[in-house]
DNA sequence: TTGTCATATCATGATATTGTGATATGTTAA
DNA sequence: TTAACATATCACAATATCATGATATGACAA
């Protein structure tokens, strides 16, 4: 549960964040454009000081990379609503279980989903809050 | 700021939703587990019910591609923090110009960012918040 | 006009990722 | 043991994606 409560605090401190940052900017506008968009060193400068370096981004990306794909969607979507054995994939999805083994190896490589095994089935789920909160604004980005 | 407001409220909702999920999930958990998880077919049907439908998962995938670049993250991250126009993209980054455009047009074509033609500049900035907030969640996901 | 600057598009070789068949591992039951 | 089942790993052909050089477009200034 810790990892949930400090998921949920961060969001929503991040939600707070944004909507005093946007404010202000809306408030301010007028005055600022000019000054701020005629010096571009200025601006590069300032953004250039505010961005995560190299290994991040790359780290980020490969992240982000497993989400781009069907079938591994799929499955983080089934694993959303419930955890399951590999065998249930399979199944829900109609997919051949060498597809399915193959993508959770991946899901486990980037730290994507857990399992536990119970016998000679495995029981997967999500790591954490994190990777249903990105699929589900995803989700609401495109149906918007 | 409608799309804004929206986004928050839904983000928040969706919050408050798996709270109250994880809750009950923990509060029977004991009682529930043998009888759901011993028939298979039951989770089956349950769990396909739920699920998109595939249009949307290769949708999804696709969107998410996306942010599967450390390029194109660069890019989503400048913007994040202030709009800025082509050529100051790519000083912020230190790339050449053809790699900025290229992965500006991607960015483009998937409704990450939107433009505004300012005499012979573009001004480029994010589409709406669920981008933002995807970026960050990750972010958040990989230093944790 | 003509030149220059900011940006966009096209084509391409190098590289990465996909799903799947063949096969291996590991667990339980007979 | 042996067989059956659940899952994992390996290898590979088909396909997709990347950064970039060459080139095009379109706006402004001279």
């Amino acid at each position: 549960m810790t990892t949930f409560k400090y998921m949920v605090d961060n969001t929503i401190d991040y939600i707070m964040y944004v909507m005093e940052m946007k404010k202000n900017n809306l408030e301010n506008n007028n005055e600022d454009m000019c000054e701020v968009f005629n010096s571009h060193d200025d601006v590069v400068d300032r953004v250039k000081e505010r961005i995560p370096d190299e290994n991040e981004f790359d780290e980020l990306s490969e992240f982000f990379k497993i989400f781009g794909n069907p079938t591994r969607l799929k499955i983080i979507s089934l694993l959303s609503i419930e955890d399951l054995c590999v065998c249930d994939i399979c199944e829900a999805l109609d997919l051949n279980q060498t597809t399915v083994s193959n993508q959770l190896r991946i899901l486990r490589a980037n730290n994507i989903v857990k399992y536990q095994k119970e016998g000679k089935m495995a029981r997967y789920s999500l790591t954490d809050l994190h990777i249903e909160m990105i699929y589900k604004v995803g989700l609401e980005h495109i149906l918007e």
